[in-house]
DNA sequence: GGGGGCTTGTGAATTCGTTCACAAGATAGG
DNA sequence: CCTATCTTGTGAACGAATTCACAAGCCCCC
């Protein structure tokens, strides 16, 4: 749908106003504006317009938009409207919390699989579901494809897991891992890397006046 | 220390180059060029050197930059020569796993205290802690001053827990919560979205060719 | 000690993202 | 049906960030 390449900003104030419509949803709101939709997300009117136009134009002048219309055209463009099938690879503390994320269901992403390499780990019932070796993955995959596979083991293994999830096929990757991580140009990865969260905000409060 | 306001992304790289100095530290290097550090973060050369050209210049021409001192002066940059005191607001599965997390302390971020709102949570001891009461938050932070609120509480909750941080006199925040959050200008916030990231994903994996 | 080979530091050029400003379309009311 | 009012959608202007390109400095070796 988009005819140019769209800037990373954009899509992550997609993805508020996508939960601004919600609450607008649920607050039985059914038109809705930019300036509106600007001020909850601490950006301009035009700023949305522009967003917005990238990929349509869903409103009507002189009125608004309409929520439900709006919500609906937002989930496609995100992609929310399939299930991703996901799979948590490291059973840590950080994987822990992850695999029992409500936020993860509720926008439609299924857990359908936890691995780990530590053999302690392997074999037992978590979350409904029997953490495996990673070893097993490659062949997991091509009985039941999976999405993406998030990483949530520690630093100095994340490069040598994720080789391994390439390895498998797996074409999306969503890594907890403190660091840069390389991946063929056909797979998606995305970061969170909280080190680096941690010291924008030590350079934050060491910076102002 | 720098002229002008530096961008948020260049802070980020900062992030990463500091890393990479570790490792190439830790390996027994002394000398490194922007060359080998833009391989190591997939940038440029001209980008490294651009991003460290706005707090000084630390290098030599023909040789490259001494490690140790560039390290160091990442560090004092970036914050991290002090400590930082830390407490977590919200002791759920995040908030649990962030307790426990290796980076906080490796960097120098010293969690002293656990807040919760939940009575079957207040006073258990998790980490060596005792879990208060967020309502005590205001007069703990008046005996011993705090310099950062982690907020890991359900989105719902987390506005009203910004706000008592904020009258608690708070002024460093890191939320987890996904959600837009408002504070005063005096106080810095940096917020982990996960729903935003797990959207960003989603949203990269439905519109590749 | 002079030349060759590297690598930095930085203005200039370029690309990318945001903001401005306004015509175009929609509604409502007289 | 015409006017007043509102809000969108979007080129154009602006500003910010990245990339280019090269002079300046440093080291090594002959």
């Amino acid at each position: 749908m988009p005819l140019k390449r769209i800037a990373d900003s954009t899509v992550r104030r997609l993805s508020l106003y996508l939960r601004f419509l919600e609450e607008f949803e649920n607050a039985g709101l059914t038109t809705v504006s930019s300036e509106e939709l600007a001020a909850r997300g601490g950006t301009t009117s035009a700023q949305v317009r522009k967003d917005l136009s990238f990929f349509g134009s869903f409103g009507k002048r002189g009125l608004g938009y309409q929520v439900g219309e709006l919500t609906q055209r937002m989930r496609r463009i995100l992609g929310l409207e399939r299930d991703w099938r996901v799979v948590i690879i490291g059973v840590g503390k950080i994987g822990a919390a992850l695999a029992q994320y409500e936020g993860f269901r509720q926008r439609g992403f299924r857990v359908v699989g936890l691995y780990d390499s530590d053999s302690a780990k392997i074999g037992r019932e978590m979350y409904d579901l029997y953490v495996r070796s990673v070893d097993a993955l490659a062949d997991d995959n091509r009985e039941q494809p999976v999405d993406i596979a998030v990483i949530a083991v520690p630093a100095p293994a994340a490069q040598r897991v994720v080789d391994q999830v390439v390895a498998a096929g797996i074409t999306g990757i969503m890594s907890f891992a403190p660091i840069q991580l390389h991946v063929p140009s056909d797979v998606t990865l995305n970061t969170v890397n909280m080190a680096m969260e941690l010291e924008r905000l030590s350079y934050a409060l060491s910076n102002r006046e």
